[in-house]
DNA sequence: GCCGTTTTCGGCCCGACTGTTTTCAGTCG
């Protein structure tokens, strides 16, 4: 449903269409997304004009979708506009203007064609172009192709979970578990993995076929079948007999390095594992596979060959994060600034989830187009959230704040206020294009700050959109161990920042990580699981982790460093 | 297109950057 409401913004855009209402609609797609209940219930309820952002129109028009399936104005506008513009206004610098420049003008509808225009020179001398344009659209077109075709590891979750439960209400269905990059909790991947246990392959395929989701097929043997989804994601489903899936599932999980990498460790040890290709032994977990070779089990998360076959060997694998060790969220946004909830509603919700704690950490002044709280406001606010607590039991809601850390460095809140604030998080929202030394410098003086706590997303990136800022990662990390600040694993799918390979280099500079949501609707509190991946990815113990902390152990500790 | 209301339409978020231009349009967060 929201997808349709971006989509149909999209198309809006590109018309030229009125701003606000494109973000009426923008807005609603957000909104949507994060209800936490099933659509057809609000609608049975008739209380869509209820929902914040959705009025008389939208409301008509979410009706529409859920009755006829699909969205009249939207099939419209698709017949009208070539498919392939809202991926050219997807491109860096290019808007609705541009892209109707380059489709007017020229008859551009696609990337390829507009990388060809380019190639050949035949935009400079458009309105508002140059040579410098031109060079920048050929250079974001050859990195968007590089990333072409991976996807969030989230949107990979949901639908191989949608597919796993599928497929177990099959008859004849023994087993099914999602395998490869998925299972291994990459950030992105390029296809989903399946592997399924059952005597009735052939069945098992004609029914997969017609499944809604599935758009066509690529490939069918005897033991394979490659699909294309409508979401754009490939699915490779191999069908095994039951005492072949575990081995199956094993192998199938890799990584190829992981694999190569035991392979290596048996020879050393005078072993085949040829054996263990054939299927002959019928394994009934994996534990029994690495137990077979001496090893202590290793988790599907480390398997990347980063160590952690001679870390095992040495038995010194590190005792890994769950999603049950963490006790709360640091880092949440309100109806106070840009988020779509209330700090009651946020609160009853990580109760739900069983935490003992959230810091309510909405932005800071200088980020107006975010409504960032003036000092008025945040004092308003944790008044606010001291007489929420003296309703509470056995929970507590920190005082906190996300300040900015403006382009010069210094953090956009008065010293006094950010002492008195249980929880500070510093974050860069402007000026990203600054150069290496600056942008280094700007964030070691956050760091060096001392009434900072926490530095959220310190490198930036946005995957599949946007590199992380120009960083001397390891001066950051340089700081932040020598003054004790804390670096975030933002959770949310399409930051995960810091990433496995920059957290694990966090830890072993003995840096606190706090793995932290950065939620602004009640939904994607939901994405802890995400940044857990990471800290998993990056060898980190509950022990790394500030959030793991119960709630008195985690309030005497941020005390003390606000004192 | 939504919202609020002094109920029927005006306001909605805004400053910085970039590449182009020679004063600004387009894009971004």
């Amino acid at each position: 449903m929201a997808w349709i409401f971006y989509e149909l913004a999209d198309l809006l855009e590109f018309k030229g269409e009125n701003f606000f209402k494109i973000r009426a609609y923008r807005n609603a797609a957000r909104v949507l997304s994060g209800l936490a209940e099933p659509l057809e219930k609000i609608g049975q309820r008739g209380e869509w004009t209820r929902v914040p952002g959705i009025g008389k129109i939208i409301a008509a028009k979410i009706d529409e979708i859920l009755t006829t399936g699909h969205l009249n104005k939207l099939e419209k506008l698709r017949c009208e506009i070539p498919p392939g513009i809202v991926e050219i206004m997807s491109l860096p610098g290019i808007g609705p203007k541009r892209a109707a420049l380059f489709y007017e003008r020229l008859g551009v509808t696609t990337i390829t064609e507009l990388d060809e225009a380019a190639k050949a020179r035949r935009l400079r001398n458009l309105p508002g172009m140059g040579a410098k344009g031109e060079q920048d659209i050929i250079r974001n077109i050859r990195t968007r192709k590089k990333r072409h075709g991976r996807i969030l590891l989230a949107t990979a979750q949901l639908l191989a979970g949608e597919l796993k439960d599928y497929l177990l209400t099959l008859p004849d269905v023994i087993n099914v578990e999602v395998g490869g990059s998925v299972r291994r909790r990459k950030e992105t991947v390029g296809d989903i993995d399946l592997v399924v246990a059952t005597s009735n392959p052939e069945l098992v395929f004609d029914i997969l076929e017609k499944h809604p989701r599935v758009k066509e097929v690529l490939e069918r043997s005897r033991e394979h079948l490659i699909l294309q989804t409508k979401w754009g994601i490939e699915v490779d489903l191999a069908v095994v007999p039951e005492e072949h899936f575990v081995h199956n599932l094993f192998f199938n999980t890799g990584s190829q390095a992981h694999l190569d990498k035991l392979k290596d460790f048996m020879t050393t040890k005078g072993m085949e594992m040829t054996e263990l290709e054939d299927g002959t032994i019928a394994f009934s977990n994996e534990r029994e596979i690495y137990k077979g070779l001496g090893l202590p089990y290793i988790q599907p998360e480390l398997r990347e060959d980063r160590g952690e076959v001679e870390a095992a060997a040495q038995n010194s694998l590190p005792p890994l994060v769950e999603l049950e060790d963490i006790k709360g969220d640091l880092h949440i946004h309100t109806v106070w600034s840009d988020g779509l909830c209330t700090i009651g509603e946020v609160a009853k919700r990580a109760q739900e989830k069983g935490y003992e704690y959230i810091a309510i950490t909405d932005h800071s002044q200088s980020l107006k187009i975010a409504g960032g709280l003036s000092l008025d406001e945040l004092e308003k606010q944790h008044k606010e959230i001291k007489s929420l607590n003296e309703k509470m039991d056995g929970f507590t809601i920190l005082t906190g704040i996300e300040a900015d850390i403006l382009p010069g460095g210094e953090i956009d809140c008065p010293d006094g206020i950010l002492k008195d604030t249980d929880l500070v998080i510093a974050s860069v929202h402007s000026a990203f294009k600054q150069d290496r030394e600056t942008m280094t410098a700007r964030i070691v003086s956050a760091i060096e700050n001392k009434n900072v706590d926490i530095i959220g997303h310190p490198t930036g990136r946005l995957l599949s959109r946007r590199d992380g800022y120009d960083l001397d990662l390891e001066r950051v990390l340089e700081a932040s161990a020598d003054c004790d600040t804390i670096l975030e694993i933002n959770s949310s799918p399409d930051r995960l920042d810091l990433n496995d390979i920059n957290a694990r280099r966090a830890k072993e500079k003995g840096i606190k990580i706090a793995i932290n949501t950065d939620a602004h609707d009640l939904k994607r509190m939901d994405e802890m699981c995400y940044g857990v991946s990471v800290a998993r990815r990056a060898w980190l113990a509950p022990d790394d982790i500030v959030n793991t902390m119960p709630a008195k152990k985690l309030i005497k500790f941020l005390r003390k460093r606000h004192k």
